[in-house]
DNA sequence: ATATTATGACCGAACAGTCGGTCAATAAAA
DNA sequence: TTTTATTGACCGACTGTTCGGTCATAATAT
């Protein structure tokens, strides 16, 4: 062992082990014994690292949106055509961020259900469910209103539109887990860009050029 | 005291307390004290009418889903066009629903947990999240497929369609839950009807009559 | 009507198991 | 040898469940 242990690529191994019992056993039932052992390290350890279990689950809470974040914000920010923008944003939340993480979904599920629970209690600033949804929403909701002001969508309610959107694509996680085996991710996606995009895209009979 | 006393009235008395202390806490750390202090009995009294804090839990949650397959079922047996029948299902579901039952939709994302936590356990049978949405997705897939039949729906997979439908209406509870003050339920609703609906109807310009 | 007995509803102190967090001891590195 | 890192036995707070005992009421007897 060296002297000095890095300490950042040590708690990111602590997290990691955390998400995987966390995925398992869910995040209260999670014991800090199974964290270790899944680790493999001793219980003591952790402690050297994190100050408690809950400081644990606000690090992996804010790793686990970060990276979503940082995916929404390249598309915004490297694509002009808001339709292409919201097939992106459909296609890297539901495909791309959930391929390979299957086991890691279930937490999400955990995530919402500590979020909403703890959203009015101190918790030490962390754990700001409600912050995250704020950026999602109006992240989409300016791409709405580009494509409203554009021409190409219509005029609806920019704030609701992205709120049933993002609802959607929760709901879909949800449905994904409860029953995996009839529900087909992809085809659930294609069919959602579709139907959303059908839905607030001007008629094209009726349509201005 | 009467002697002999209603054990069902009883039974559903501490159901009531218990759901009521699972919104304020959640399911897991709710404690069999705190159940008790709300519905104003010994603790000890519990055990006289639940074997344990998972069967209480388990009667809770039948409860909950029961409601609303009766009002699901009444839709789809006393209405004959497929349009309203989906309309109707989702004001059913977000609007009538909801309106009175705030506190409880908090416990619905702990059902939603422990069911897919527990999916794989025995659990004496009970707990059956996945036969639930079964049953849901269903129900709305025959109605789609009689509105593809009649001609007013395109033929779309109605399957898929319908999971979409059932998660963007689950996501829709999970925004409101989150964040209650800037989301509308009722806009959103009728803006999820007008938005599935378009999405799946035959375009009126190419409509054969 | 009154006293006596039987019953089951109710209770909460005690029990047993669990788990987050501590720390004295050990190992490893310098 | 000294400093740093690691450990797991241990502690104590917590909580689901049990159980012996109390009490109000109903049934019975007088």
């Amino acid at each position: 062992m060296p002297k000095f242990v890095d300490k950042e690529a040590k708690q990111l191994d602590i997290i990691n082990a955390a998400m995987k019992v966390f995925a398992r056993m869910g995040i209260v039932k999670a014991k800090m014994a199974d964290i270790a052992e899944e680790a493999a390290i001793g219980k003591g350890t952790i402690y050297e690292y994190f100050r408690s279990k809950d400081e644990i689950f606000n690090h992996a809470f804010e790793m686990f949106f970060s990276e979503m974040k940082t995916v929404l914000r390249g598309i915004s920010e490297n694509e002009d055509d808001p339709e292409t923008q919201i097939r992106q944003i459909i296609k890297a939340s539901l495909i791309d961020f959930t391929s390979g993480n299957e086991e890691f979904m279930q937490i999400m599920m955990d995530f919402w259900a500590e979020g909403i629970r703890n959203k009015n209690e101190t918790m030490s600033g962390m754990l700001n469910l409600e912050g995250i949804y704020n950026e999602f929403r109006s992240a989409i909701a300016s791409i709405l209103n580009e494509g409203i002001r554009k021409g190409v969508f219509r005029p609806v309610d920019s704030n609701v539109a992205a709120s049933t959107l993002i609802g959607t694509m929760d709901g879909l996680y949800l449905q994904w887990i409860v029953n995996p085996s009839v529900f087909n991710f992809e085809q659930a996606a294609r069919f959602l860009s579709e139907i959303f995009l059908r839905g607030i895209k001007i008629d094209p009979s009726q349509q201005q050029t």
